[in-house]
RNA sequence: CGCGGGAUGGAGCAGUUGGUAGCUCGUCGGGCUCAUAACCCGAAGGCCGGAGGUUCGAGUCCUUCUCCCGCAACCA
């Protein structure tokens, strides 16, 4: 790029933010990410542009809001300001904070959906449907046996129901074609490869409109309609730009944005339904999404009976936001699965904060104070021993190969080469032993030099270790003297700009270590090893649950509402494992004189079906019928099952004369 | 055979176009005393998931198998 300094500019956005739930340690990951690297960027002279925000449609929020007892906005207002508050407290430096609630926001999407539903590429969709209204279901012509509906046999009707679609079919080649030009859209490779064989399975078009529930964007040319979430979300990142308005100073200026960081489930959203929105649009395609990896628990899952849940908060007050910080940037390979434990944190604080880095700024310190009355001391003209040389050069690399590390968002890397000259740093003291050139008048020049050396190596790892922790250079100035604060990534890569005469101050650790032992760790913990892989499942059942949130606390109900349920006797006539499903069983049951087909989820606990026919269950019988997997499933077997689904048993009467059509109550 | 990613010393990971297996932590032994019981040095510990193959030579390429993980389709 031969752009100048003026015209570099960097556009980093994180996902907005689902306020169905508390954020948690992997939120604060990725939002952690982006504003590092916008610091780095800041540092780099970069004019930067960072944005986060709220995904606050949906009727999940509708839900949760109603079971509140609360509005939907208010329910999201509560929430969002806690978003806010952890983002202060991690010290995040996002320039603006997108609500899709505001109607900056609904104002763009609207205007969106209307260029391209104006264009064409929105159309309503009018399926001359062939319904079967007993099975409530809509058919493709491809679909009837014989004309009729292909699970209950009886003639279908052709009705038209309503909906908006978006023609993504239409823009699968040129995606396709663009992903391929451009090898780094789509990062981390991984990933990139997911994407590519996705689209090559074929994409069909979107459907863009809901008529359920209301909460959300309304339909610009409908009403009746509101705006998918996923469409109604993704416009964010042009929408605080003020895309569309009279001051589209910031889009002019930003678009298309250099990195899209989302989470490694969400990749999909971003790398072919947002890009294929842009292109209906007629605007650029970001340059980057780059999709990252979770925060696992290996401590076992997270959840409030075990009280272990992994609230950001708790953390920030019990370790801090730098520590906090440097845990998730150094610890998680980008782009790959991590885990979290606060064995792991504190390991981490203990040995890289606090050993390694604190000590060296504690003992740099001390000698200075010591041996110079608390001035920095100028170097010598001549180096004080064989080691100056090869600290020097280590030095001033350091700074470009952790930059070359941050262009790829490889942190833990970026910060393992800041520490090298942090390491190089406390050899250099052992080389030079300077207690041993302080019984030596004649070596009080070497023993400046030295101890310039190792402030410089300070200076310059403190200055580098900013975007990361930006509270540490404030905290390494005070005992330094050394201004360390606002500065550019260069100034972090030039040797021979310690302060000297300048008083250093010595004052508690800046990273005091932690005693392990004070660490009340469950007892599992102790275990340690065997556990992980079991953790890793519930880990990820629980990431499933937070989609549910009326898991937990569910409301009080009339019992009308519970009369309304038609809970019957059933005996198995027939079951069997569903064809190329895992967890699906296809039963056939005698309710009475009625035989119905119910499909079933728990075909993992049931390795040999068979074994439950004759048996006689329980069946919610007047649930709407449901096509699962192709099939009609008439109802809903009862079950037991663990919160964390590693156990379940389906409802049995065991008594032999109850005859199935009996009613349960 | 749906798609993709993994399997490397006790743990977590690197290993570029094939050429004596590295890093961090942990363990053991030693050194130092400026420092936050910190720091520095050294050692032990790996037939690189199994089996075949290509090659003078494979963790690195090919075939096949086993086991994990993620995504997708389905958990009414």
């Amino acid at each position: 790029m031969t752009e100048s300094a003026e015209t570099k500019r960097f556009y980093i956005t994180t996902p907005i933010y689902y306020p169905s739930a508390n954020l948690h340690i992997g939120h604060a990951y990725c939002t952690v990410m982006a504003d590092t690297m916008t610091r780095y960027k800041r540092m780099q002279g970069y004019e930067t542009y960072f944005l986060t925000g709220s995904d606050e449609h949906g009727q999940k929020i509708e839900r949760v809001a109603k079971a509140e007892g609360v509005t939907p906005i208010e329910y999201t207002d509560k929430i969002v300001a806690t978003f806010q508050a952890l983002w202060e407290r991690l010290l995040i430096s996002n320039d603006d904070f997108i609500r899709t609630t505001q109607p900056r926001h609904m104002e763009v999407v609207q205007k969106i959906f209307k260029t391209i539903y104006e264009k064409g590429d929105i159309y309503k969709s009018e399926y001359e449907g062939h319904y079967c209204t007993p099975c409530e279901t809509f058919f493709t012509e491809r679909q009837l046996v014989d004309g009729n509906c292909p699970d209950c046999g009886r003639p279908t009707e052709v009705i038209k129901e309503e909906s908006y679609f978006f023609k993504m079919s239409k823009y699968q080649d040129q995606l396709l074609q663009y992903i391929e030009d451009h090898p780094d859209f789509i990062q981390p490779v991984a990933r990139r490869n997911e994407m590519i064989n996705f689209i090559k399975q074929g994409l069909e078009d979107l459907c863009i409109s809901r008529t359920t529930f209301d909460w959300g964007i309304p339909v610009p040319i409908n009403d009746k309609h509101v705006i998918y979430v996923w469409f109604d979300a993704l416009t964010n990142y042009i929408s605080a730009l003020g895309y569309t308005t009279d001051n589209d100073e910031l889009f002019q200026k930003f678009w298309p944005a250099d990195i899209h960081l989302v989470g490694k489930d969400i990749a999909r959203f971003h790398a072919i339904i947002w890009p294929c929105i842009l292109m209906a649009a007629d605007l650029p395609l970001p340059k980057q999404v780059f999709g990252h990896g979770w925060v696992l628990l290996n401590s076992g899952k997270m959840s409030k009976s075990k009280g272990n849940v992994v609230d950001p908060n708790v953390l920030l007050d019990k370790y801090g936001v730098d520590a906090i910080r440097y845990f998730l940037l150094r610890e998680i390979s980008t782009g790959s699965d991590g885990y979290y434990s606060e064995e792991a944190l504190v390991n981490r604080i203990n040995i890289d904060l606090a050993n390694d880095y604190g000590n060296l700024v504690s003992r740099s310190v001390a000698m200075i104070d010591k041996y110079f009355e608390g001035i920095v001391p100028a170097p010598a003209s001549s180096p004080a021993s064989e080691f100056d040389a090869d600290l020097k050069a280590l030095a001033e690399t350091v700074g470009n190969d952790a930059a070359a590390y941050l262009e790829k968002m490889d942190f833990p890397n970026a910060l393992a080469s800041i520490w090298k000259l942090i390491s190089r740093a406390n050899k250099y003291i052992d080389e030079t032993a300077p207690w041993v050139l302080a019984k030596d008048e004649s070596k009080k020049a070497d023993l400046g030099t030295v101890l310039y050396n190792l402030m410089e190596c300070i200076r310059i790892s403190t200055i580098l270790l900013t975007p990361f922790m930006p509270l540490v250079p404030g905290k390494v100035a005070e005992q330094t003297g050394q201004h360390l604060e606002g500065r550019t990534w260069a100034d972090g890569c030039t040797w021979g700009n310690v302060e000297t005469g300048v008083k250093v101050c010595k004052k508690e650790a800046i990273f005091p270590r932690i005693d392990p032992k004070t660490l009340d760790l469950p007892k599992e913990e102790a275990k340690a090893d065997a556990p992980v892989k079991e953790a890793k499942k519930e880990a990820k059942q629980e990431a499933k649950k937070e989609d549910t949130p009326a898991a937990e606390g569910k409301a009080e109900i009339t019992y009308d509402d519970f009369a309304k349920l038609d809970l019957r006797v059933v005996e198995v006539l027939e079951c069997s494992k569903v064809e190329k499903a895992d967890k699906l069983l296809q039963f056939k049951l005698k309710m009475g004189d009625e035989i119905r087909t119910v499909v079933s989820g728990i075909a993992k606990f049931y390795e040999n079906p068979e074994a439950l026919i004759g048996k006689k269950l329980v069946l919610v019988a007047n649930l709407a019928p449901k096509k699962i997997r192709g099939i009609m499933s008439h109802g809903m077997l009862l079950s037991a099952a663990t919160d964390d689904d590693s156990l379940l048993q389906v409802l049995q009467v065991t008594h032999e004369d109850i005859p199935s059509g009996s009613t349960v109550c």
